[in-house]
DNA sequence: CTGAAAGCGCTTACAG
DNA sequence: CTGAAAGCGCTTACAG
């Protein structure tokens, strides 16, 4: 109590700088809100006075007058084990929470209630945040459609249903990426690619497999066998096992994430299979999974960090009533390593 | 802007409730704030009107005259490697979330600018977050050290030379949590019980080695050997191969992090030594990389989630002027599995 | 126990 | 371009 309360009289108001810059506090606020009708003189000694001062705005105040609260809520999913496993939210949270510190909102982590939808719309729509990012690739997402009439929502996966409704997506183009990383492996000479494909209920699994077969055809090559994962280390060492033991052979795989190509090419490694010499692997995700394995693996890097600032631009944006593409697409990049050396 | 517009005049304000339930703002915030001079009939009659009209206080405007925000600050390490390749931040931040979301306050993510301590400090000292958690391990906390002065802070690990500091840690207790993995091992039968260290620049390092130390020594065995970890698969692995080149042989390993058990797991599995009937192994951590091995690991749970939600706990009580123990261990419990089955 | 009133720290028409 | 004034939605002494 007496901690607080003496640390906050030191707090510096929009008042001690009006005072020290001899303006008055509409003149400070427009100063600092960027008005355009005030003199160059005025921004001179309000800025002073913010330094000498090292004012910063109250949020509160600001978010009040507003109406406006100056906060985005990063929804994550109430399933844990989905949440934990994969660094790919964190990567896309540091992402957000880096851009985020660099605009007027600040991110705040919201559990969405997949057993109760209606709650985390509650929370939502009650006006104490000025928009939504959507992480979640299976939940109950047409919960966000409504909302997404009342407040700005920026989805992470076009959630299942999406195709049609007006909503705003950002994510990887998952074709693409497939598509670079089979396309590398075809050049490269393979002539049989197999696929461990991501689970095929979402529609980042389904794109993937289809950027395979996509690559291949245009190649002029058949398809070769593929087998579904989960995006686990375990799940993809099953699907390597089970693509091995199918009749026809290969000497390329696409797997359709770096968690599960580690445990492919450990399976792969454990039968005496070569990589890349018998078998040459490129996978998506540039993580701690493409890079830590031996041989270290060629992959597409997604850039998730890139896409949680944009996800909080393109949400930042909409919220300050700016026009937003329904769809933007994060770039992607090719990262040849080991695993498709020749 | 006009979606905006309209969704905010829906959102009811506590002078609807007052209207609604027939008395004054006065009374109706009382009745929300859980003041006790109110009668039972103002109660009924309050709360009914905020669930019909599904009524939440707006922030902003609390926060505002409360002089104290409704915000916590998580702060997560910029530097970014250490953050996504450990499923521990995500456990922590996911158990701090869920807390959160039960009580007044809502969790911010700030990230801190290790290059410039003093800008963190800026952001947290300026009055718009009401309390910090400090969760990393290396960083240069003594600059939390002050600011621990003047606002609300509790830290996640000890932070190096905060031992007189007047802090407020919440962390699991680390020798005790060794002690428990390696005395089921030592139980077991296990007499010459070898180790993977975390790192030893961490006090966490530290006291996972020490609690191994003190197990051999009650048991009357003689230590053995000690290599040490990078928290990582590929340092388990490295620290593993190491240990094998040694003189000295060992039945059991106790391993400090179950990051580095799965990579030491593979290399012993390589060299076909039989786990567990060669070497056992316990580790530490309850999580992907201590359940998804073949055979699962024997560990001890270190109850991260739950310690992210005790840390919320406890800076809330901190905020809220209460007092607060300086030290909070989180529980432990063993979990045992195959690596240590006879 | 209750209500009228003041005020938290800002922003923004409004008048000049 | 500038300042005085009103007001955002709450909470809390103050008086009754």
């Amino acid at each position: 109590m007496q901690t607080t309360a003496s640390s906050r009289s030191q707090i510096p108001t929009l008042r001690a700088v009006a005072e020290l810059a001899g303006v008055s506090t509409s003149t400070a606020s427009r100063v600092i809100t960027g008005s355009p009708q005030v003199t160059e003189d005025s921004v001179a000694r309000v800025t002073a006075a913010i330094a000498e001062l090292g004012y910063v705005p109250n949020r509160a105040a600001r978010s009040l007058v507003r109406r406006q609260p100056q906060t985005i809520a990063m929804m994550i999913p109430e399933r844990t084990a989905e949440f934990f496993a994969d660094p790919y939210f964190a990567e896309v949270i540091q992402g957000a929470a880096a851009y985020a510190s660099s605009t007027d909102y600040s991110l705040t982590l919201l559990i969405e209630s997949e057993s109760d939808p209606e709650k985390t719309h509650q929370v939502l729509s009650r006006g104490n945040v000025g928009g939504a990012l959507i992480l979640s690739h299976h939940s109950a997402s047409e919960a966000y459609f409504t909302l997404s009439r009342s407040l700005p929502v920026v989805f992470g996966v076009r959630p299942p249903g999406g195709e049609d409704a007006d909503i705003h997506v950002v994510d990887v183009d998952n074709v693409a990426a497939a598509a670079l990383a089979a396309g590398h492996l075809v050049e490269r000479g393979a002539v049989r690619v197999a696929t461990i494909t991501a689970p095929l209920d979402t529609s980042a699994g389904r794109e993937r497999l289809q950027g395979w077969r996509d690559t291949l055809e245009s190649a002029g090559l058949a398809p070769g066998g593929w087998e579904e994962g989960d995006y686990t280390p375990a799940g993809g060492a099953a699907a390597m096992r089970r693509l091995l033991e199918r009749a026809d052979t290969f000497d390329a795989v696409f797997v359709a994430s770096a968690q599960m190509a580690s445990g492919a090419l450990g399976v792969l490694q454990s039968r005496g299979v070569r990589v890349p010499e018998d078998v040459a692997i490129a996978t998506l995700d540039n993580n701690y999974f493409s890079t830590s394995t031996t041989p270290p693996l060629t992959t597409v890097d997604l850039h998730t960090e890139e896409k949680g600032a944009m996800m909080v631009q393109a949400l930042v944006r909409l919220i300050e009533g700016a026009t937003v593409d329904t769809e933007v697409f994060v770039p992607i990049t090719l990262v040849e390593r080991e695993s498709t050396a020749l």
